[in-house]
DNA sequence: CTATATTAGTTTAAGCTTAAAGTAAATATT
DNA sequence: AATATTTACTTTAAGCTTAAACTAATATAG
């Protein structure tokens, strides 16, 4: 019997859109959530937590480092996150290139109030899962984290 | 002690955000090699996934249903697939208001190659996991297509 | 038959995303 | 000091995505 591919390409198929399908419905979740119940979205969200993280404020490229996204992009969600009041720009005195963003009062407690929910709508779609569960889950998606860096 | 939320939220919170991570960094092995090797995107790649599984061809709202995206996001899809010689359009005589889409032939010749690939390199960045390993992943994301439908 | 409602699809406005080009300031070289 | 390079950030062009508005055709109701 010829076969050219590994044994279970198939499964590893299946298993692919499984995953795929499972991230991409809590995601879709997660999204509906925020804009239905906060009127924000997952970008907005996900900047405003690593702002929340780091107190002190970040640079632009750091923002976009740390986010893993490009600094363009950060441009645009902090222009907007700027517009409504939730984040302030600092120019940095010693590098007229450089700024500094971080939140604002009311985007601070704004975040807040965003991270409770979040927590919960999580612990909410987790909860099928016992510990046990979870540990071998989190197992499992390690193993998927090493070889696809590499070729 | 005192504790409003269940005992497991920090690691709930934990496999969620490795859950999101792995399926982005999988998706991003395969958006960057479809650009690269092939010249297309995953959106492209999966209109003409869903149209290669229908020979007889779509509509386009049953495209959008099947691939569960709006209506009007398919239509830029099929513009651009169209533009490219990729996919056809054929007027439905019964209702002047609908169209049937189906893969041209070359459209069809590329899926093949594109397909073929693609079920490698799932293969390869699946490798990690046996059959049993595989089948468990399966079986705790499964635990997770339900209850997140609800509420 | 006419008015109404539904259906198929496109267009538009807004936001997300990237790569590539551009701007301006700081640093390094010569 | 003048030139070149690097760095920080923005802008632009293109594509993806949605919801909402729109167009046109079909189906339903009276």
């Amino acid at each position: 019997m010829h076969n050219h591919y590994a044994a279970n390409t198939r499964q590893h198929l299946r298993v692919w859109l499984k995953l795929l399908k499972t991230s991409g419905n809590i995601e879709a979740v997660l999204r509906e959530r925020l804009k239905r119940e906060c009127g924000t979205t997952l970008p907005r969200f996900d900047v405003m937590a690593a702002l929340d993280h780091h107190p002190a404020g970040l640079r632009m490229t750091e923002l976009s480092e740390f986010l893993m996204v490009s600094n363009g992009n950060v441009t645009g969600i902090v222009n907007r996150l700027a517009e409504d009041g939730l984040v302030e720009r600092t120019q940095d005195s010693q590098d007229r290139r450089a700024q500094t963003v971080c939140l604002s009062p009311s985007g601070h407690t704004e975040f807040q109030h965003l991270a409770k929910l979040h927590a919960q709508w999580i612990d909410d779609i987790m909860q099928p899962l016992n510990v046990e569960q979870s540990d071998t889950l989190m197992a499992l998606l390690e193993q998927l984290t090493e070889l696809e860096v590499s070729s």
